[in-house]
DNA sequence: CAAAAATATTTGATATATCAATTAAATGAA
DNA sequence: TTCATTTAATTGATATATCAAATATTTTTG
């Protein structure tokens, strides 16, 4: 008989990562209303590279591009984002984070910082480079068989 | 400035458990039609311990009440399960696997051991430890705080 | 025991994930 | 230059995630 799912490593990693974004998102509750983690991911992405497309904004956050497209209309919706057609190629969109999606970015700083810094007490940097190192193996070895 | 995103561990760890998955559900598809990894970590779970309650399975799986209902719908239209009133506690319900069920799990040993192996391939059994060890820190530094 | 609290599940609303098909625009090759 | 191919984004269908509210059934407690 083979191990039960809750037995191998993979559930451990699954279990952080959930942990991890309901923690984060718990304190980002607290003081912005009505955002979630993957907006806000998504809005410093694209502070960070305005010339990103959706496409590209997807491949960064592990989506495809329906999902992006509908995070988007909602960010759009909610005045986080503008959209308009790209000049150079009308397949594309450019994104504007608008003034109330700045003011969120401010304010999502601290919040994010510290909650990295919360979820990683206790725990070295070399202890940080070998997990980075052994997770790095696994997504290789997804990859290319 | 704070870090990208795409810069921490988290990322990584995000990256990790989601080209595993995209792994393990490409190799499921291989072999048997229609089914998600998650119903067959269902009836994995389910066939281990027949006793448990939706709330419990959910539990094991980092689920919601309301995502298990509908799973166990879905998988109980599609004749994987079947579902009856608890004697003993008319709030539950008992779950049986159903012959249909049965005949996936024993094509799903084979293939949810090789997807493990193979995504290990290269690591050591000390690494694994020292990954588990970390990522226990993290998760309980984010359940304390 | 009766009323209140707790428990297991369901349902509704909304967001996201995934896949396949579609649309519109840009690019490449004959 | 035109037609086929590729690319970016959208749409539809279906499944899952999350939260809040509702339902039905215990369990507790005064």
């Amino acid at each position: 008989m083979i191990e039960l799912p809750s037995q191998t490593i993979f559930y451990t990693i699954e279990k952080a990562i959930k942990e991890y974004r309901r923690f984060a998102q718990r304190n980002l509750n607290k003081t912005i209303d009505k955002i979630t983690i993957d907006q806000a991911l998504l809005l410093i992405f694209l502070n960070k590279h305005p010339e990103f497309s959706q496409k590209e904004l997807g491949e960064l956050m592990f989506k495809d591009n329906a999902s992006v497209t509908r995070m988007i209309e909602l960010m759009t919706k909610r005045d986080y984002l503008e959209r308009f057609v790209d000049k150079e190629d009308r397949k594309k969109y450019n994104l504007n984070i608008t003034a109330k999606g700045k003011k969120i970015l401010t304010d999502l700083n601290n919040i994010i910082l510290t909650n990295r810094e919360s979820a990683l007490i206790g725990i070295t940097k070399q202890e940080i480079t070998q997990l980075n190192n052994t997770l790095n193996k696994i997504i290789n070895n997804c990859n290319t068989k």
